[in-house]
DNA sequence: CCTTAACGCAAGTCATACTTGCGTTTATAG
DNA sequence: CTATAAACGCAAGTATGACTTGCGTTAAGG
């Protein structure tokens, strides 16, 4: 009973929400995202603002939605054979990415959204990319690069977070070989050591 | 001539800003700086709304005045004659710090304020910081602790922005050790090394 | 004690998030 | 193909909060 709960993801509505999420990713490139409206989206797309609002239900969980179908995809964690491979391969990516105003929005909307739905989604979204650095320590602890690959997410929170830290905070671009420079820092220390 | 601009900064006028300002300094300690409003503030300091548009002009520009206040004196740089304690003394005082709801705060509006005098408060305030850590990469060099002190900037940027990171992006707790945690990582780096 | 800077108060503008009622379009089951 | 109702458009409205303005009142400070 009651097999088909009589919805139609079909035809319109998809056409409305891939019109809607457009429009949104498009908009994050030319508006800084704190100034971003409802209504512009709205217009752009070529929808009602009401759609929006029956859709969605708040601003927040738009652009939730949009930034995790801008970010879902990237993050190959490539096996180059060598633990600084990996990260500087995997970070190098990730600061393509911030370098992009949608890579700015993704932190910006990351570190300031207070809802619910935003608070789950920083969560899961989080927890997905520290799963996937971990396989890269365990890899190079199984190596013999690393005693214990239970730094990874100190040691993963620290790469990301100083380019988050520098595009947000400070509003400095990250340097072409940023990854490096992050890498290099995290795995040798600058201690003068004899090595 | 005009040896007198006429204006009154003693008596009534000082006492309405301090109490605007620790009305506001009381408040974020209550409310997420996201919702705060000028009207809680000025209820709070017992002074019209309108007094304060005056004075400040806007909300960004009142919070940022707020917050270079709280955040002023401290970060004291010890000598304790290793960069080691020097780093874990510095990154422990601001750790603490930003635990507090008045950290919290500096670091939201710090990452999301975009108005003009949140810029060059911004770019002042980091100056100041970024130039108070370069001594102590200074002092470690003269001592032959690290090869060139040249790497202050990115090293102290690590330092501070993990922790930025670690509360704003992902909205989770200092350790009571970060300090120790994250000044081990980039003095010594994370792989396996004959030393 | 006078001048007027600084403040209080009332009223209003403006922008934007979000809602509601109702008529229209269109997906989709039968 | 047709009928039902989900999804949409449209107009109007609510709510909130940043910011302004005019005018009368208080009190700083020469």
């Amino acid at each position: 009973m009651n097999t088909s709960p009589k919805q139609r993801p079909g035809g319109r509505t998809a056409r409305t929400r891939a019109a809607v999420l457009d429009a949104a990713s498009t908009l994050l490139l030319e508006v800084a995202p704190g100034d971003l409206t409802v209504g512009q989206i709205a217009t752009r797309a070529g929808v009602n603002e009401t759609t929006i609002y029956r859709k969605w239900g708040t601003k927040e969980a738009l652009l939730a939605d949009v930034l995790m179908t801008l970010s879902g995809e990237q993050l190959v964690a490539p096996d180059t054979g060598s633990l600084r491979g990996d990260l500087v391969a995997v970070i190098g990516t990730v600061a393509e990415f911030l370098r992009t105003p949608a890579g700015y929005a993704l932190a910006y909307l990351g570190a300031t959204s207070e809802d619910e739905t935003s608070r789950v989604l920083r969560d899961t979204f989080w927890a997905d990319r520290f799963e996937r650095a971990q396989v890269i320590f365990d890899r190079a602890a199984q190596r013999g690069e690393i005693p214990d690959p239970a730094v990874a997410p100190l040691v993963y929170e620290a790469l990301i977070g100083t380019m988050h830290f520098r595009i947000l905070a400070r509003r400095r671009p990250l340097d072409d070989d940023i990854a490096q420079q992050l890498v290099n820092l995290v795995l040798d220390g600058v201690l003068q050591a004899p090595r």
